[in-house]
DNA sequence: AAAATATTAATACAATTGTTTCAATCGATT
DNA sequence: AATCGATTGAAACAATTGTATTAATATTTT
């Protein structure tokens, strides 16, 4: 080795890799020579390091996972003493980056909002370990804000509203676009859906 | 042939066939070989009446297009002497039929439903001929709700959230289904959704 | 009925893709 | 430096799948 820099290691170098195909491609049509191309490894690596693209795929999942928690905590920035308003802004504005920005402290967020439409293997897990808990989360904030009174499938069906509307602006992109003759969200889009979902959600959630 | 009842023709056959696979699995996870066994016929069938697999995806959307046309007149179910409100409530309720309810009648629409987040190559068409049409008609009636002052980008925003929360309970069925520890959509779940999109919908888009 | 045309069946072909193999090479340890 | 295990590279394998071919059969037309 010619110089001091010390490289990435080639396991992470392909989970970094195949975690940007995974959700720029999803699962099935991500293929094991895309990633091995684009990460300039062989193609036997998979096999060497992982055993089969399933288990990579696994590995790729709890690989950004550990990133997504050290970059968003798992309250999804909600102070308790904030007011159960503030606290849905809070929310939606968290999961909305979690999948809506670019980068690749957004990547767990892509790969997990792809498994709503296009499942794997892994969602399962996926649904117990993360789905579930932020679903809790969500409804246990609707619920302070519609009151005690309002039945628990009335809290459900609302926090679903909320996730339909988020999930919506990322998985239906292709049909988005072209409804705007435009291709791909500006930061000032994402602010803006951001803000509207809030709004919506907030007077939808309205007792009347 | 020993018998005078019409056997239906093979044409058809298979494009009721396959507009049921497709409509299940989708373009890419349907095979042509599944689509032959389970329709009776030979594989060289498909290239016989329809040329190719792209070919045969376009000619069952044209002819689940033409039953869903039939049975639900593009008004969607539209008087334009009813409020605004009460054409919302039947643009949700006509909407959400067409593609959560069992049946053939529902396929055209579980098919457009796929093409919101797995495209084809069919989807620029589909935009055109149905999404955008929809998405104008939507957009008037969430304007007569909202009002003249509302600017466009809040209309459309709103149209969307609504689009959003639809398509969420139809796409989203394996993360759902997982979460309520239960398969599948009774009649009275897909009520009891239809009723809570529309109430939170039009508190959704109320001014102030 | 004979000929022409349309349809069907079985098979083969080609491309893609996940997986495996095994020899070559690298790197650390002795 | 020699040795041994870890890693890499190139190629092959096997399964899937869309497509094409061609001969056999059925149907229609003359």
């Amino acid at each position: 080795m010619n110089s001091k820099i010390k490289e990435k290691p080639k396991v992470e170098l392909i989970l970094e890799t195949a975690g940007e195909i995974f959700a720029e491609q999803g699962y099935n049509k991500a293929t094991i020579r895309d990633i091995c191309k684009r990460s300039g490894v062989n193609l036997a690596a998979i096999n060497y390091y992982f055993g089969d693209k399933e288990r990579l795929y696994l590995a790729v999942l709890k690989y950004y996972r550990e990133l997504a928690i050290r970059k968003y905590p798992l309250t999804f920035g909600i102070n308790e003493t904030d007011t159960p308003e503030k606290k849905l802004s809070n929310f939606i504005h968290t999961f909305i980056c979690r999948f809506l920005e670019e980068g690749k402290t957004a990547l767990f967020g892509k790969l997990l909002a792809r498994e709503f439409t296009e499942s794997t293997g892994a969602l399962d897990v996926l649904v117990e370990d993360f789905i579930r808990p932020t679903f809790i989360k969500l409804s246990s904030i609707v619920r302070e804000i519609m009151g005690d009174k309002s039945p628990d499938k009335k809290v459900e069906l609302c926090a679903m509203s909320i996730i339909g509307q988020c999930l919506y602006f990322r998985n239906a992109r292709p049909v988005i676009f072209r409804l705007r003759h435009k291709e791909g969200y500006t930061d000032k889009d994402i602010k803006e859906i951001t803000k509207h979902i809030i709004n919506f959600s907030l007077k939808g959630l309205l007792n009347n």
